[in-house]
DNA sequence: CTGAAAGCGCTTACAG
DNA sequence: CTGAAAGCGCTTACAG
């Protein structure tokens, strides 16, 4: 544990002059940890060998891994990650950008990403883009500038700057909440506009026939959802008899319990025919929930209230939420794997993995 | 190659010119990026200068900071962070470490810390302990690796192991959430029994008396609620009354909507004198307040609800909920800012920060 | 399959 | 106040 022994520069002194205590002359900058030279020495190999063998790169003699891996187990080495980034120009991080931390969506996503890559020694660097984005890309600036070794970015809503920003730097990247048939394009999600279909439908299919759409923040997730929704309404020859405009309402304030129960009362107030509202994000369906306990109004015999995302507490609500059940941890798990196979060099047999959502029925319809 | 290689051992040469001037005939394994040295031609000065300059240590010249400046704004030259690390062996990374991500609470916190450190330059490595002390030292042991200019973590409750490794390791360290009075230990937070306490006295002062406590996962900061509302009673006289055992109900699963739920009713059914119940956090009451609802039972007529962080959806409740107001984006700011101050080199006056709290009384007493 | 050399882009430590 | 030298601890690129 003590300091290393210093270097053996057999400098030009066959002569020791007397032991000049060098106390303060030439103190090392070494921090204490055992280097990639410590192991080598000890291993009775070179340097290079030491960093192959421990990184599994390029054919090295069994019998030279093995010895070196014990010696570095014995000395306690472990790389250092800033040397290493300075001379691969590649680091150990992986920079997360998302919306926001405050929808509990993506921090199921991040969690799930976290777990998988930190084991593997990667390091997860977060950006809140707050849906902008402009921040999105200075984040990406910024991010990139460490040479991360690779990018989970969510969606594909972004300037043409960021676009290039991240072709340019060759770092390996993964698209998350969505997929796009794009070639030499990452991506894990589900289809935001199938699973907006699909829940109207589910409406529909209970004989529904008055279903409004309520979104708030109309990011672009948000607005394929009410794709979906008008592609459903469409073809149960609904878009015909009422216009669907009547029946929309988009707020692009943040999503909130508030803002939903805010919604909930306007749209009782202004479309008192409307039979089921089908909330873009489970927190403005829970807030309409709660403003319907509030007003007396009686759910879902006076109107039906459906969700998206199943976050916490859906199940918990009175009454329960109806929801689309949407499968971020599988997204945050299966894209740090796609992405380690791409910083590896491997390659990915499925390039946009659609991983699917699932209605849930409860007491709300 | 042409010139002859000097001896394999600098054996005996006092005299050696030794002009190897490798001609730069080799491809270039930089980046592209613009360097410290581009810079320094630029500017007419040495590379040494431009980093001084550039990072406003020591004493330069007025006018040679201006003309680096200058020279380092047209090359758009950034520094590189991994050789930064590697040459000063600190990194522009600050570790934060939470218990959990689905607690809304440490997402305030880690938002605020996010948004004061980024813009001056510092990325946050954020980790997650789940509660877990051990987890918390392999997470410690792994981000100390990357040598990081600061650490941010919670509490105070961790192995000696973990201690010993943030002391060791030199790098500046503050503590959040609570505070305590040790010399050299950094904290930012608020008296958490004191916050248990006056929420127990703001509800003894309604003349509710018999208050039950309620708390889930039992981390340190819970018990020192309980301890808090102890005192209350105490203070109160109420604790010779009943033992408060019969009144504390401590369940070390996870807090959630559903648990409080599940609480409220053990609590209603197996002591009916309760005619109030303080929650150890705002989630735990929520889910009390829509069991009640599903139970009818009146709340607060029947029995009060209190809870403790005042988080999201607390005033969307039915009714709304009474609780504490915890100023955990205040914390992590100042947190921050105070890190930023130690990390710097400078003294901070206040050591510990004590942001205190608030009673916010609301409908469910 | 293995290694000597060079270099990544900074800062430290020492001199003047 | 400024700079020449050395070095941080790795990997790349080239040879053999």
């Amino acid at each position: 544990m003590s300091n290393k022994p210093p270097p053996d520069d057999s400098r030009v002194e066959p002569i020791q002059p007397l032991q000049r205590k060098t106390a303060a002359v030439k103190r090392p900058r070494s921090s204490g940890r055992a280097t990639l030279q410590d192991v080598a020495l000890a291993a009775g190999v070179s340097p290079i060998t030491v960093s192959r063998a421990l990184r599994g790169e390029r054919a090295v003699a069994a019998e030279l891994v093995e010895r070196v891996q014990q010696a570095a187990l014995a000395l306690g080495y472990v790389p250092d990650p800033a040397a290493r980034a300075l001379a691969s120009s590649r680091s150990s991080h992986v920079a997360v950008l998302i919306p926001l931390l405050s929808n509990a969506l993506f921090v199921d996503l991040l969690d799930a990403v976290q777990r998988s890559l930190f084991p593997a020694g990667f390091q997860t660097l977060i950006g809140v883009t707050h849906y902008d984005p402009n921040e999105e890309e200075a984040l990406l600036r910024s991010y990139l500038l460490h040479r991360p070794a690779g990018l989970i970015v969510t969606g594909f809503d972004r300037t043409p700057a960021a676009k290039r920003l991240i072709d340019a730097s060759g770092v390996p990247c993964v698209h998350v909440m969505e997929t796009v048939a794009e070639p030499c394009v990452y991506s894990v999600g589900f289809s935001q506009a199938d699973a907006g279909q699909a829940m109207t439908q589910a409406l529909l299919d209970q004989g529904l026939r008055h279903i409004a759409f309520a979104a708030a923040q109309l990011d672009p997730r948000s607005l394929q959802r009410l794709d979906g929704y008008r592609r459903a309404l469409q073809a149960a020859g609904l878009a015909a008899v009422l216009p669907n405009k009547a029946l929309e309402w988009l707020n692009p304030l943040p999503s909130s319990l508030a803002l939903g129960g805010a919604l909930f009362e306007q749209i009782l107030r202004e479309a008192p025919q409307v039979d089921a509202i089908f909330f873009n994000n489970d927190d403005l369906a829970q807030g309409a929930l709660l403003a319907a306990l509030r007003l007396g109004v009686r759910v879902p015999e006076q109107v039906a209230v459906a969700g998206f995302n199943d976050l916490t507490g859906s199940d918990q609500m009175l009454p329960t939420l109806t929801t689309v059940r949407t499968p971020r941890s599988a997204i945050g798990r299966e894209a740090a794997r796609m992405l380690m196979t791409l910083m590896r060099g491997g390659s990915v047999t499925e390039p946009q993995l659609d991983l699917g959502f699932e209605i849930v029925r409860r007491g709300s319809s």
